[in-house]
DNA sequence: GTAATTACTTTGATAATGCAAGTAGTGTGG
DNA sequence: CCACACTACTTGCATTATCAAAGTAATTAC
């Protein structure tokens, strides 16, 4: 899909658009909180993505700034942008919902505690410890 | 997908597996803000789901308890349950996140600068909002 | 230079989506 | 109170996306 013959242009749809799959934001998950950064490692989280998809959805990623390649064969990796650093607090409340209605889902003692006391000092805290990993979004 | 076989535990991919595709948020939006309850005024959305799709999708979105389906035949409507309207800070996240990095995308005067000074505020205002077109939810 | 490793492509089967047309309950005007 | 109109779907088929496995090209370690 092209910026120019989108569905529409609710923000919601745009979004969508541009990561609204099952995939994209995993890999995003993995740059953000887990410090992976190259294909190997993509490839091996729990979810067992496909090569082909993968492929696909790290260049669609690239295509819209949300994350940004760097060097090339075996010393390829990627890192976020900061449009797609800025997808955090997204993700904060994705894994806030799945905390509050499903049971098995693992998240660290105090999240939920901590974001309903302290939301914005949460993502703080969060984005640091991924400008941490990630130098060049500082 | 079956809750037993799901292809992992983490938060971010549960959240995914129950409404990561292109279409089940934007019926989420169509409940939440826009008033919108019957099949017809989803298919009439600007986005222009398939028929087929959407019957598949209220489905799905009825199993996982995120929405609710009412009546039968001609008065057949749908409606948000608690699980799907706790979805609204991360649409107001999405929303937010569509404001800064398209150009495009219209954002009521004053949502940005409301949000970054009172986000709870905001989402308060929001439900209030939201429980006012559904009562069932109060 | 050679081998091993990593980042992909390609190929062919399976599943999801889109489109057009059809069916079945339900409110409504006469 | 009943035919008609309307709404919520289903069904069938063409198109597109996804998966799994195997193959290829670039790069680093030795």
């Amino acid at each position: 899909m092209k910026r120019t013959d989108r569905r529409s242009d609710c923000p919601i749809n745009v979004a969508l658009e541009l990561f609204g799959d099952t995939w994209s934001l995993l890999i995003i998950r993995d740059l953000m909180f887990k410090g992976k950064n190259t294909y190997a490692e993509f490839e091996a989280s729990g979810e067992q993505i496909s090569t082909s998809v993968l492929a696909d959805r790290l260049k669609r990623l690239v295509d819209h700034g949300i994350i940004e390649r760097f060097g090339s064969g075996r010393s390829t990796y990627y890192a976020l942008t900061p449009k797609g650093a800025d997808l955090l607090p997204m993700l904060v409340e994705m894994i806030l919902w799945s905390a509050k209605h499903d049971a098995k889902t693992p998240v660290p003692h105090g999240f939920v505690e901590r974001a309903v006391r302290d939301r914005d000092g949460l993502h703080a805290q969060l984005t640091e410890e991924m400008v941490a990993n990630n130098p060049s979004l500082a």
